[in-house]
DNA sequence: TTGCAAGTGGGTAATAGTGGGGAACGGTGG
DNA sequence: CCACCGTTCCCCACTATTACCCACTTGCAA
Protein backbone atom coordinates (compact mmCIF):
# COMPACT_ATOMS: atom_id res chain seq x y z
CA UNK A 1 0.00 0.00 0.00
CA UNK A 2 1.00 3.19 -0.89
CA UNK A 3 0.31 6.15 1.77
CA UNK A 4 1.76 9.37 3.37
CA UNK A 5 2.79 12.28 1.17
CA UNK A 6 6.04 13.57 0.89
CA UNK A 7 7.05 16.76 -0.86
CA UNK A 8 10.35 16.79 -3.61
CA UNK A 9 11.61 18.95 -5.86
CA UNK A 10 11.74 18.20 -9.51
CA UNK A 11 15.10 18.92 -10.86
CA UNK A 12 16.02 20.78 -14.98
CA UNK A 13 16.11 17.28 -16.29
CA UNK A 14 12.64 16.43 -15.09
CA UNK A 15 13.52 14.18 -12.57
CA UNK A 16 11.76 13.12 -9.34
CA UNK A 17 12.62 11.02 -6.45
CA UNK A 18 10.45 8.71 -5.41
CA UNK A 19 10.18 8.00 -1.53
CA UNK A 20 12.19 5.10 -0.13
CA UNK A 21 8.95 3.73 1.46
CA UNK A 22 7.18 3.92 -2.11
CA UNK A 23 9.87 2.38 -3.82
CA UNK A 24 9.81 -0.59 -0.85
CA UNK A 25 6.21 -1.29 -1.80
CA UNK A 26 7.26 -1.42 -5.65
CA UNK A 27 9.71 -3.89 -4.84
CA UNK A 28 8.42 -5.96 -2.55
CA UNK A 29 5.25 -6.71 -3.80
CA UNK A 30 5.75 -6.16 -7.56
CA UNK A 31 9.56 -7.23 -7.67
CA UNK A 32 10.43 -4.58 -10.28
CA UNK A 33 10.79 -0.98 -10.07
CA UNK A 34 8.55 -0.48 -13.27
CA UNK A 35 6.02 2.05 -13.34
CA UNK A 36 3.49 3.80 -15.27
CA UNK A 37 2.34 6.85 -15.34
CA UNK A 38 -0.95 8.77 -17.07
CA UNK A 39 -2.55 11.89 -16.66
CA UNK A 40 -5.67 12.17 -14.51
CA UNK A 41 -7.51 15.49 -13.93
CA UNK A 42 -5.40 17.46 -12.10
CA UNK A 43 -2.29 15.33 -11.40
CA UNK A 44 -0.86 12.47 -13.02
CA UNK A 45 -0.76 8.69 -11.70
CA UNK A 46 1.65 6.33 -11.74
CA UNK A 47 0.78 2.50 -11.33
CA UNK A 48 2.43 -0.43 -10.89
CA UNK A 49 3.45 -1.88 -14.26
CA UNK A 50 1.31 -4.98 -12.92
CA UNK A 51 -1.57 -2.93 -12.06
CA UNK A 52 -1.66 -0.81 -14.76
CA UNK A 53 -1.56 -3.86 -17.09
CA UNK A 54 -4.66 -5.02 -15.72
CA UNK A 55 -6.41 -1.68 -16.00
CA UNK A 56 -5.15 -1.58 -19.77
CA UNK A 57 -5.88 -5.11 -20.76
CA UNK A 58 -9.68 -4.10 -19.89
CA UNK A 59 -9.75 -1.29 -22.27
CA UNK A 60 -8.27 -3.56 -24.54
CA UNK A 61 -10.78 -5.02 -25.15
CA UNK A 62 -13.52 -3.27 -25.13
CA UNK A 63 -15.13 -1.37 -28.66
CA UNK A 64 -12.79 0.24 -31.30
CA UNK A 65 -15.59 2.22 -32.23
CA UNK A 66 -17.51 2.93 -29.11
CA UNK A 67 -17.45 7.35 -28.67
CA UNK A 68 -17.46 6.45 -24.56
CA UNK A 69 -14.44 3.87 -25.03
CA UNK A 70 -12.66 6.35 -27.44
CA UNK A 71 -12.91 9.34 -25.09
CA UNK A 72 -11.82 7.05 -22.01
CA UNK A 73 -9.08 6.12 -23.90
CA UNK A 74 -8.25 9.22 -25.42
CA UNK A 75 -8.24 10.62 -21.94
CA UNK A 76 -6.74 7.89 -19.85
CA UNK A 77 -4.67 5.75 -21.87
CA UNK A 78 -3.04 7.65 -24.31
CA UNK A 79 -0.99 9.62 -22.20
CA UNK A 80 0.57 6.48 -20.20
CA UNK A 81 4.36 6.23 -20.35
CA UNK A 82 6.43 3.59 -18.84
CA UNK A 83 9.02 5.49 -16.64
CA UNK A 84 11.50 2.79 -14.79
CA UNK A 85 13.18 4.26 -12.18
CA UNK A 86 16.68 5.15 -12.52
CA UNK A 87 19.77 3.91 -10.27
CA UNK A 88 19.02 6.33 -7.90
CA UNK A 89 15.24 5.73 -7.24
CA UNK A 90 13.50 9.00 -9.53
CA UNK A 91 11.66 8.97 -12.18
CA UNK A 92 12.24 11.06 -15.30
CA UNK A 93 8.61 12.51 -16.01
CA UNK A 94 7.93 13.36 -20.08
CA UNK A 95 7.64 17.59 -21.04
CA UNK A 96 4.00 16.49 -22.07
CA UNK A 97 2.84 14.96 -18.37
CA UNK A 98 5.10 17.62 -16.70
CA UNK A 99 3.48 20.29 -18.24
CA UNK A 100 -0.25 19.36 -18.38
CA UNK A 101 0.08 18.88 -14.59
CA UNK A 102 1.91 22.18 -13.86
CA UNK A 103 4.76 20.16 -12.11
CA UNK A 104 7.52 22.43 -11.08
CA UNK A 105 9.88 23.40 -8.16
CA UNK A 106 8.35 21.84 -5.38
CA UNK A 107 6.11 18.43 -6.53
CA UNK A 108 4.04 16.37 -3.96
CA UNK A 109 4.05 12.22 -4.16
CA UNK A 110 1.21 11.38 -2.79
CA UNK A 111 0.15 7.77 -1.58
CA UNK A 112 -3.06 6.44 -2.83
CA UNK A 113 -3.08 2.73 -1.40
CA UNK A 114 -2.90 0.89 -4.94
CA UNK A 115 -0.98 3.94 -6.98
CA UNK A 116 0.39 7.25 -5.72
CA UNK A 117 -0.11 10.87 -7.39
CA UNK A 118 2.36 13.36 -8.31
CA UNK A 119 1.00 16.59 -7.73
CA UNK A 120 1.91 20.48 -8.59
CA UNK A 121 1.80 21.90 -4.64
CA UNK A 122 -0.25 24.30 -4.96
CA UNK A 123 -2.90 22.23 -6.68
CA UNK A 124 -3.18 19.83 -4.40
CA UNK A 125 -3.86 22.26 -1.77
CA UNK A 126 -6.65 23.59 -3.50
CA UNK A 127 -8.29 19.88 -4.08
CA UNK A 128 -7.66 19.58 -0.23
CA UNK A 129 -9.84 22.51 0.19
CA UNK A 130 -12.31 21.66 -2.22
CA UNK A 131 -13.17 17.96 -0.34
CA UNK A 132 -13.17 19.96 2.27
CA UNK A 133 -15.84 22.21 1.45
CA UNK A 134 -18.12 19.56 0.60
CA UNK A 135 -17.26 17.32 3.27
CA UNK A 136 -20.57 16.75 4.42
CA UNK A 137 -21.16 15.00 0.92
CA UNK A 138 -18.11 12.41 2.28
CA UNK A 139 -19.12 11.83 5.95
CA UNK A 140 -22.49 10.24 4.45
CA UNK A 141 -20.73 8.25 1.98
CA UNK A 142 -18.39 6.82 4.61
CA UNK A 143 -20.87 6.01 6.93
CA UNK A 144 -22.54 3.91 4.12
CA UNK A 145 -19.18 2.18 4.36
CA UNK A 146 -19.36 1.93 7.95
CA UNK A 147 -16.70 3.94 8.82
CA UNK B 1 -9.64 3.65 26.00
CA UNK B 2 -7.74 6.94 25.23
CA UNK B 3 -8.58 9.68 27.30
CA UNK B 4 -7.28 12.89 28.53
CA UNK B 5 -4.98 15.55 27.11
CA UNK B 6 -1.39 16.72 27.52
CA UNK B 7 0.86 19.12 26.96
CA UNK B 8 4.24 18.40 25.39
CA UNK B 9 6.78 20.35 23.19
CA UNK B 10 7.65 19.01 19.39
CA UNK B 11 11.40 19.49 19.23
CA UNK B 12 13.62 20.87 16.62
CA UNK B 13 13.52 16.92 15.23
CA UNK B 14 9.93 17.18 14.75
CA UNK B 15 9.57 14.47 17.70
CA UNK B 16 6.20 14.74 20.08
CA UNK B 17 6.58 12.63 23.61
CA UNK B 18 3.30 10.13 23.54
CA UNK B 19 2.10 10.47 27.20
CA UNK B 20 3.12 7.25 28.99
CA UNK B 21 -1.03 6.21 29.73
CA UNK B 22 -1.29 6.45 25.77
CA UNK B 23 1.77 4.41 25.53
CA UNK B 24 0.40 1.61 28.39
CA UNK B 25 -2.96 1.70 26.19
CA UNK B 26 -0.79 0.78 22.62
CA UNK B 27 1.33 -2.43 24.38
CA UNK B 28 -1.69 -3.61 26.47
CA UNK B 29 -4.57 -3.76 24.05
CA UNK B 30 -2.52 -3.82 20.34
CA UNK B 31 0.88 -5.63 21.50
CA UNK B 32 2.96 -3.44 19.90
CA UNK B 33 3.75 0.14 19.85
CA UNK B 34 3.37 1.55 16.07
CA UNK B 35 0.76 4.20 15.23
CA UNK B 36 -0.43 5.22 12.16
CA UNK B 37 -0.40 9.05 12.00
CA UNK B 38 -2.92 11.20 9.20
CA UNK B 39 -4.32 14.10 8.62
CA UNK B 40 -8.27 15.42 9.82
CA UNK B 41 -9.66 18.79 9.47
CA UNK B 42 -7.67 21.20 11.56
CA UNK B 43 -5.22 18.58 13.45
CA UNK B 44 -3.84 15.08 12.93
CA UNK B 45 -4.84 11.70 14.35
CA UNK B 46 -3.07 8.77 15.41
CA UNK B 47 -4.08 5.19 15.57
CA UNK B 48 -3.13 2.20 16.77
CA UNK B 49 -1.64 0.26 13.49
CA UNK B 50 -5.08 -2.49 13.59
CA UNK B 51 -7.27 0.00 13.86
CA UNK B 52 -5.89 1.69 10.96
CA UNK B 53 -6.00 -1.11 9.43
CA UNK B 54 -9.71 -1.86 9.12
CA UNK B 55 -10.23 1.27 7.78
CA UNK B 56 -7.40 1.32 5.37
CA UNK B 57 -8.93 -2.00 3.94
CA UNK B 58 -12.46 -0.80 3.85
CA UNK B 59 -11.22 1.90 1.50
CA UNK B 60 -8.90 0.18 -0.34
CA UNK B 61 -11.44 -2.64 -1.60
CA UNK B 62 -13.26 0.32 -3.18
CA UNK B 63 -13.61 1.94 -6.97
CA UNK B 64 -10.64 3.21 -8.49
CA UNK B 65 -12.33 6.21 -10.37
CA UNK B 66 -15.87 6.78 -7.86
CA UNK B 67 -15.35 10.11 -7.57
CA UNK B 68 -16.21 10.11 -4.07
CA UNK B 69 -13.70 7.58 -3.21
CA UNK B 70 -11.00 9.42 -4.66
CA UNK B 71 -11.85 12.33 -2.82
CA UNK B 72 -11.90 10.47 0.54
CA UNK B 73 -8.58 8.81 -0.26
CA UNK B 74 -6.92 12.00 -0.75
CA UNK B 75 -8.44 14.04 2.21
CA UNK B 76 -8.06 11.19 4.65
CA UNK B 77 -6.05 8.36 3.48
CA UNK B 78 -3.26 9.46 1.69
CA UNK B 79 -1.36 11.67 4.59
CA UNK B 80 -1.10 8.02 6.43
CA UNK B 81 2.56 7.72 7.83
CA UNK B 82 3.35 4.50 10.05
CA UNK B 83 5.09 6.41 12.90
CA UNK B 84 6.32 3.82 15.02
CA UNK B 85 7.61 5.11 18.58
CA UNK B 86 11.37 5.49 19.02
CA UNK B 87 13.14 4.12 22.32
CA UNK B 88 11.90 7.00 23.94
CA UNK B 89 8.21 6.79 23.49
CA UNK B 90 8.20 9.51 20.97
CA UNK B 91 6.80 9.89 17.46
CA UNK B 92 8.60 11.74 14.77
CA UNK B 93 5.73 13.85 12.55
CA UNK B 94 7.18 14.19 9.22
CA UNK B 95 7.23 17.91 7.90
CA UNK B 96 4.48 17.71 5.38
CA UNK B 97 2.32 16.88 8.35
CA UNK B 98 3.73 19.00 11.10
CA UNK B 99 3.07 21.68 8.85
CA UNK B 100 -0.56 21.17 7.88
CA UNK B 101 -1.69 20.67 11.11
CA UNK B 102 0.78 24.22 12.54
CA UNK B 103 2.49 22.10 15.19
CA UNK B 104 5.46 23.68 16.64
CA UNK B 105 6.26 24.54 20.29
CA UNK B 106 3.08 23.19 22.47
CA UNK B 107 1.57 20.47 21.24
CA UNK B 108 -1.63 18.73 22.48
CA UNK B 109 -2.16 15.26 22.62
CA UNK B 110 -5.93 14.58 23.19
CA UNK B 111 -7.59 11.23 23.79
CA UNK B 112 -10.13 10.20 21.78
CA UNK B 113 -11.15 6.56 23.05
CA UNK B 114 -10.16 4.43 20.06
CA UNK B 115 -7.53 7.27 18.23
CA UNK B 116 -5.90 10.19 20.01
CA UNK B 117 -5.51 13.45 18.29
CA UNK B 118 -2.34 15.83 17.95
CA UNK B 119 -3.08 19.78 18.14
CA UNK B 120 -1.54 22.99 17.57
CA UNK B 121 -2.51 24.16 20.85
CA UNK B 122 -4.19 27.96 19.45
CA UNK B 123 -6.23 25.62 17.37
CA UNK B 124 -7.31 23.26 19.81
CA UNK B 125 -8.48 26.08 21.75
CA UNK B 126 -10.40 27.86 18.94
CA UNK B 127 -11.93 24.64 18.25
CA UNK B 128 -13.60 24.31 21.55
CA UNK B 129 -14.84 27.72 22.00
CA UNK B 130 -16.52 26.44 18.54
CA UNK B 131 -17.81 23.51 19.80
CA UNK B 132 -19.67 25.52 23.07
CA UNK B 133 -20.86 28.27 20.62
CA UNK B 134 -23.14 25.31 19.31
CA UNK B 135 -23.60 23.64 22.29
CA UNK B 136 -27.44 23.79 22.16
CA UNK B 137 -27.59 21.73 19.05
CA UNK B 138 -25.62 19.25 20.40
CA UNK B 139 -26.92 18.94 23.82
CA UNK B 140 -30.31 18.25 21.76
CA UNK B 141 -28.09 15.33 19.84
CA UNK B 142 -27.00 14.29 22.71
CA UNK B 143 -30.20 13.46 24.04
CA UNK B 144 -31.29 11.64 20.85
CA UNK B 145 -28.84 8.82 21.96
CA UNK B 146 -30.23 8.38 25.36
CA UNK B 147 -27.37 11.06 27.06
C1' DT C 1 17.22 11.83 50.63
C1' DT C 2 17.27 8.28 47.21
C1' DG C 3 15.32 5.93 43.36
C1' DC C 4 12.42 5.39 39.59
C1' DA C 5 9.61 6.93 35.76
C1' DA C 6 8.62 10.41 32.36
C1' DG C 7 9.96 13.89 29.41
C1' DT C 8 13.66 16.55 26.91
C1' DG C 9 17.75 17.43 24.28
C1' DG C 10 21.56 16.47 21.46
C1' DG C 11 25.58 13.59 19.04
C1' DT C 12 26.49 10.37 15.45
C1' DA C 13 26.18 6.90 11.89
C1' DA C 14 23.34 5.33 8.23
C1' DT C 15 20.08 6.37 4.79
C1' DA C 16 17.60 9.24 1.54
C1' DG C 17 17.39 13.03 -1.66
C1' DT C 18 19.75 16.52 -4.88
C1' DG C 19 22.50 18.11 -8.54
C1' DG C 20 25.53 17.86 -12.32
C1' DG C 21 29.21 15.69 -15.76
C1' DG C 22 29.57 12.85 -19.42
C1' DA C 23 28.72 8.50 -22.23
C1' DA C 24 25.15 6.23 -24.95
C1' DC C 25 21.12 6.39 -27.63
C1' DG C 26 17.84 7.91 -31.07
C1' DG C 27 15.92 11.14 -34.29
C1' DT C 28 16.71 14.65 -38.03
C1' DG C 29 18.60 16.86 -41.97
C1' DG C 30 22.18 17.20 -45.36
C1' DC D 1 25.19 7.04 -44.95
C1' DC D 2 26.98 10.23 -41.87
C1' DA D 3 27.27 14.30 -38.86
C1' DC D 4 24.77 16.79 -35.58
C1' DC D 5 21.81 17.68 -31.75
C1' DG D 6 18.96 16.85 -27.99
C1' DT D 7 17.44 13.56 -24.68
C1' DT D 8 18.07 9.84 -21.51
C1' DC D 9 20.67 7.15 -18.46
C1' DC D 10 24.42 6.06 -15.40
C1' DC D 11 27.66 7.46 -12.27
C1' DC D 12 29.72 10.14 -8.63
C1' DA D 13 29.78 13.67 -4.99
C1' DC D 14 27.43 16.48 -1.79
C1' DT D 15 23.74 17.63 1.59
C1' DA D 16 19.72 16.82 4.42
C1' DT D 17 17.09 13.83 7.14
C1' DT D 18 16.23 9.96 10.04
C1' DA D 19 17.13 6.22 13.39
C1' DC D 20 19.46 4.98 17.20
C1' DC D 21 21.98 6.07 21.19
C1' DC D 22 23.06 8.10 25.62
C1' DA D 23 22.69 11.67 29.15
C1' DC D 24 20.36 15.17 31.72
C1' DT D 25 16.29 17.03 34.25
C1' DT D 26 12.16 17.07 36.73
C1' DG D 27 8.66 15.40 39.70
C1' DC D 28 6.68 12.08 42.46
C1' DA D 29 6.94 8.42 45.90
C1' DA D 30 9.14 5.44 49.06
Amino acid sequence: MFTGWSAHNIDAKGRVAVPARFRDVLKQKHGDERVVVTTSDRCLVAYPYEEWRIIADKIGRQSQVDPRVLAFRRYFISGATDCTLDKQGRVLVPPPLRELAGLDGQVLLVGMQSNFELWNKDRWYEERNRIQENFGDLSSFMAELGI
